[in-house]
RNA sequence: CGGGGUGUAGCGCAGCUUGGUAGCGCGUCUGGUUUGGGACCAGAAAGUCGCAGGUUCGAAUCCUGUCACCCCGACCA
């Protein structure tokens, strides 16, 4: 390709509204164009990367037994109401009407439409297992798209669904995806971690997700440094101590003036009560009954370990109006006991012995409270932040956090669709058995920028070589130099016909432009054609990911850098 | 949705407090000189100042409404 013809608008300066390094990149480099928060445009680079990542991982779903089909996006509302997601969904889904005002969603996710299609042709046990996927445009009204490509409400996603007999054909089925996950992205060369997930509105039981390493994740991963536990935080649990507490006498329970004081560091500092010697007291809303949460003064609420626990479909924290109106106090001054609404306690605050908390009434606390002896829980459970520094719950080692960006996800969603739509088949005894499904998901889109959020450096994007989308870029110094053109001309003729992705730069630019607009879209190899080296038959070659420039005979450099591009095609 | 912020030429911004002929840098176009890390000189084109009302002799500037976009929180590939 000429660097003449080739569409690839770069830009100077950063857009103001590009935040995270991957946006600013991508727009920079003239990869993608918004339209609209959260849904772009790609252009040719963008969409020759797009088209990288879609092989790869094409080839491996193949690999792994998946066969490609290509389902709608415009989904009717009817199939949506008998799995109950109509609602479920709530304003994340995009929907429309037609003339007759019979209702749509654009598909955020297809579970109900393959279940739908794989019960309408598939009977027997004899036809199973079936894995199908696609790759498409998913749709969700995020209720904040950011990020450029990271969180869309337009992006791209490969989607594959298992169809199995029995919970143990599930169980293979999910392992092959999951390996087939692993070669894709070690294929890309990302540094990634395979995490335990929870498995939110989609469902299901065990599940698992692909994070991308990198400081600008919305997700924050907790792993232990001496084995392989590796968790999402909104799954993490650790190691509990579960002896404290233990042989401690109980003291009177007392109460005691705190005008002024409403945190946990406001007791620290003024009654010098230790935070793991306090508990706080939070109110939420589940499904609109007012519940009351308890925790050790250092530790965070995990909301989605409370909402799971309740098995409620809303749940947020109550405002401070109707928390008055329930306990009689403000926040700051809340507290277990005398509380009417359901308490419960998270297993750590529950051995705590002689804590404080509020009294529910401004200005006033108890020390010396005991659950059970004060107030009766309604459960126990865990409802905390892990966070790092607490001990791993599989060998006690100590666990580190980071953050990471969620580029493929894998469920186990058992028999939940297939009852929902009653998708069911005859099994070996000849009885009806719904099928038992897996759902395993990627973004590919959001691959793309996880990619440059790894690897760009102060210059611009440095692609790995499986996805870069061209492989080679030649730079005559002077486009007006006749030998340096035809330089030019004659290696990129000789690096094509090896089937390599060569860009020409034959555009009339000073060199510093050039130079500039290679590194920034990230072009792993790069050829300098200058008057000093071609004097003595030699040209220049660079990669993208190294500082050093190399010389090379002219008549050899093509299959010198043939061979760095295989190279780079074959590492992991 | 709550909180914060921004809308002025393709991109980045100034002007707004204190109303009076719309500016700068980059990019674009023309001509010339240049040609190894975003060149130089000369000239040119390009903006209903997000949109709609209002106040005023006069609004980019003041007021009201509205839309879009970005950032921080709850969601997810």
């Amino acid at each position: 390709m000429k660097a003449s013809q080739l569409f690839f608008p770069t830009l100077r300066e950063v857009p103001s509204e590009a935040e995270v390094i991957s946006h600013q990149l991508l727009l920079r480099a003239g990869f993608i164009r918004k339209s609209s928060a959260g849904v772009y445009s790609y252009l040719p680079l963008g969409r020759k990367v797009l088209r990288k990542i879609e092989t790869i991982v094409r080839e491996e779903m193949d690999r792994a037994g998946g066969q490609e089909v290509l389902m709608p996006i415009i989904q009717p509302r009817e199939l949506w109401e008998r799995t109950g997601r109509w609602t479920v969904y709530g304003d994340e889904m995009f929907r429309l009407a037609d003339r007759h005002d019979r209702g749509f969603a654009l598909g955020p996710t297809h579970e109900e439409i393959i279940t739908t299609l794989v019960d309408g042709e598939v009977h027997s046990y004899r036809d199973l297992p079936l894995l199908l996927y696609q790759i498409q445009n998913k749709y969700r009204d995020e209720i904040r798209p950011r990020f450029g490509l990271m969180r869309g409400r337009e992006f791209i996603m490969k989607d594959l669904y298992s169809f199995d007999e029995d919970d143990n054909g599930l169980d293979i089925s999910y392992r092959k995806m999951y390996a087939a996950y692993q070669a894709i992205f070690d294929r890309m060369a990302l540094r990634y971690r395979v995490v335990e997930a929870d498995s939110g509105a989609i469902g299901g039981n065990e599940s698992h997700e692909f994070m991308v390493l990198a400081d600008s994740g919305e997700c924050t991963i907790l792993y232990c440094e001496a084995c392989a536990y590796a968790a999402n935080v909104e799954k993490a649990v650790f190691m509990e101590d579960e002896s404290a507490g233990d042989g401690v006498a109980m003291k009177p329970l007392e109460k005691v003036a705190t005008p002024g004081l409403k945190t946990i560091q406001d007791l620290v500092r003024e009654l010098g009560i230790p935070e793991k010697q306090q508990v706080k007291t939070l109110m939420y809303y589940a499904d609109g009954e007012v519940v009351a949460v308890i925790l050790r003064g250092d530790r965070d609420l995990n909301e989605i370990k409370l909402k799971n626990y309740l098995d409620c479909s809303q749940l947020f924290m109550a405002d401070e109006h109707s928390v008055r109106e329930q306990c009689g106090a403000g926040f700051g001054s809340l507290g277990p006991i005398g509380l009417a609404a359901r308490i419960f306690v998270d297993s750590e605050a529950a051995r705590l012995k002689n804590f404080s908390c509020g009294a529910n009434q401004d200005g006033f606390h108890y020390i010396n409270c005991n659950v059970g002896r004060d107030f009766a829980p309604t459960a126990v459970g865990d409802f905390k932040n892990a966070i790092e520094g607490d001990p791993c719950p599989d060998c006690g080692g100590l666990m580190r956090a980071v953050r990471g960006i969620e580029v493929g996800h894998v469920f186990k969603l058992g028999t939940k669709y297939s009852d929902a739509l009653q998708a069911a088949f005859r099994n070996q005894e000849g009885e009806e058995r719904p099928f038992v499904m897996g759902c395993y998901g990627i973004g590919v889109s959001r691959t793309m920028a996880a990619s440059v959020e790894q690897n760009h450096d102060d210059d611009g994007i440095i692609w790995p070589m499986p996805i870069a989308p061209y492989q080679v870029i030649i730079i005559p110094v002077n486009s007006q130099k006749d030998d340096q053109m035809e330089a030019a001309a004659e290696i990129y003729q000789q690096l094509s016909n090896m089937g390599l992705e060569v860009i020409l730069d034959d555009r009339d630019e000073r060199a510093g432009v050039k130079f500039k607009d290679a590194d920034l879209i990230g072009i792993p190899v790069k050829i300098t054609i200058g008057p000093k080296a071609l004097q003595e038959n030699q040209v220049e070659v660079k990669k993208r990911w190294e500082k050093d420039v190399e010389r090379v005979g002219i008549t050899r450099v093509a299959d010198y850098v043939r061979t760095i591009v295989q190279d780079g095609l074959a590492q992991k």
